[in-house]
DNA sequence: CTGCCGAAGTGTTACGTATAACGTCGAGGT
DNA sequence: ACCTCGACGTTATACGTAACACTTCGGCAG
């Protein structure tokens, strides 16, 4: 006793829409393909067409993928998605990813904590090519050897190993800030620098030092700490409170720790920003949540995943990526002014 | 003239490591497998074992795929993983699945913009299930249709559709709320609503309204604004500048609108919280990131990911899955204090 | 000695797709 | 009348895997 009729409606096979189109499933590929145009006439195509919409026929991806061996997706490797900026990347690479056709599957250590997993392993995906922020290091290392098209974000352009890179212009960004601070009268600075040792932050460091010098008669101190709220407000609290000539400015290398160093400000009676001038990076959400309104530098997250998908599909094909940093620039808010010196 | 050896070197695939090892590919799938103990002997496992690691063969997924008629992928929609909230969602439900060996994708609109993109056609993977948020209403839309296993995040439990829900007792939260401003001695609120119509926000506001109603003699207003902190501040400068009596607290449905509110105060000259308390829900990173610190409502954002992936997985095992609110807890911050009139 | 059984593998097939290679058929050139 | 050729399709095949059905073989009860 064989089960006589299967009653569940399987999903329809391409091959489904050829009977009922009375076609070979090879002339259903040829036209829902959209390749090969003359290949099928016209009226026939329209038929087959019809009846795939009627049947609600949807291609099988993992068919195709071992056909083709290709996969359409991409794995995007960001340290954390809580942090809004990467998550901003994601939905830029994925936007444009979507008008390609291609899907964008994350490593999967979101939370930027715990031990570093085989991205390979988890990808469900077989992969097409990767991008990755240089913030991922430890990620790369389980990269290594996948040989796989690799777009790198922020990272070191001298780089030989990735097939493209898209940069920030973070060294103007933070001489536009230095400049700011510079041109309100500030000369005693305090940098609030980011405990991770990445490209992009070692970049802002020797912006400002290099702006600095220029002015001849500036001084900064550097203090290092987890991006991280709690941690920044620390960090700037322990470097406000020594003795001797407190700076006028605090410029971080992100918002989040610009937040932290307004905290600090704040616990140690100093007002922002006119008692202190602090700067941020990066213009998140956050930076106009706090009193005063930080000012800070805009980087177009989105863009960077634009443009990293969009390398990608460059090298896919074949193609050159284009090549260039992104330009970034100073929004001026609430939380500097001139110093107090210049003020009385 | 044909290409003589193939000198790039493809990836392996079972039958080579069967070659490799002296055995046929059907026993490299059965070691490999994992299942069938005892089919192979534990010296030929071992051999197999061996010889794949030294050819560093990984399983065609999408071979797999097209053989099983699953993926072993997840789809989670969301509306925006800008909303810190929803990329904690992620990291716990992506964290949960790799423990299983499953993978998941995000729905394709991520920031929560634009039109609700066909699901299916972006999500490169098929599906085995989806896990949605009540939030991203449009999205199951096209959902429907395609019975797949649904488990609902933070949704109306009554509806019987989804196989499964995960729900916050979102009630409790704004109970604890009320009781604790109550107990501080207010009586005139302002509640704050998310614009957005979905039963996590209606949850807040009947409970919000019932605790009230115990009290007897408190008063409340509501105005709704976007979730977003602009959108809030303005929202509550307008309520907060009528005439008459002003509230002493702001009630509001998520920290970034309570973000908003403390803008709007401090706009009007009205100190945080010694003439105004301020009450978020959510407990972002934002929360502690504001001066004074948000009282809010911590909710357990990546237990809800977990817990969404295990019902689902649950759902696919044909096992039952696990009912219950998971409990969310009251912070007490610097952003509530007894009224005014108490104060005096 | 025969028949049966379990252990340990192997041969084979199907999953759904894309495309190379192969018909077929009528029009048009010589 | 014969060949060619383009237009329109079809047949056949391979991608890599999992698992069903089968073989082989030594052991052992009847």
């Amino acid at each position: 006793m064989t089960s006589a009729q299967q009653p569940v409606p399987a999903r329809p096979t391409s091959r489904d829409v050829a009977r009922a189109a009375g076609v070979s499933q090879a002339t259903v590929s040829l036209v829902l393909g959209g390749k090969w145009p003359g290949r099928v006439s016209e009226v026939t195509a329209q038929r087959v067409r019809e009846t795939a919409a009627e049947l609600g026929y949807r291609p099988n991806l993992a068919a195709r993928s071992l056909r083709l061996g290709r996969t359409r997706t991409a794995l995007l490797v960001v340290p954390a998605l809580t942090n809004e900026f990467f998550a901003r990347v994601y939905a830029g690479a994925a936007a444009l990813a979507a008008e390609h056709d291609f899907g964008v599957v994350l490593y999967p250590s979101p939370d930027g904590t715990g031990p570093a997993r085989d991205p390979f392993a988890s990808a469900r995906a077989a992969l097409d090519g990767v991008i990755a922020s240089s913030m991922a290091a430890d990620a790369l290392d389980a990269l290594h050897g996948a040989d796989l098209p690799l777009v790198m974000l922020d990272s070191d352009p001298s780089g030989t190993g990735p097939a493209a890179h898209v940069n920030l212009d973070i060294a103007d960004g933070m001489r536009q800030v230095t400049d700011h601070l510079l041109g309100l009268g500030h000369r005693r600075f305090l940098h609030l620098a980011s405990a991770v040792d990445t490209w992009t932050f070692a970049v802002r460091a020797e912006a400002l030092h290099e702006a600095l010098g220029a002015a001849g008669d500036a001084t900064v101190r550097t203090v290092r700490a987890p991006l991280d709220v709690g941690a920044g407000r620390e960090a700037a609290e322990q470097a406000l409170a020594v003795a001797g000539e407190r700076p006028t400015a605090i410029v971080c290398d992100d918002d989040i720790l610009a937040a932290g160093a307004c905290k600090a400000a704040r616990r140690l009676g100093l007002r922002v920003p006119d008692e202190l001038s602090v700067t941020g990076f990066d213009d998140l959400a956050l930076a106009t949540a706090l009193e005063p309104e930080l000012t800070t530098v805009r980087l177009p997250a989105e863009q960077v995943g634009e443009r990293g998908m969009e390398a990608l599909l460059a090298v896919l094909d074949g193609r050159p990526a284009e090549q260039g940093g992104l330009p970034v620039q100073l929004v001026v808010r609430g939380s500097t002014a001139p110093p107090p010196a210049a003020r009385a």
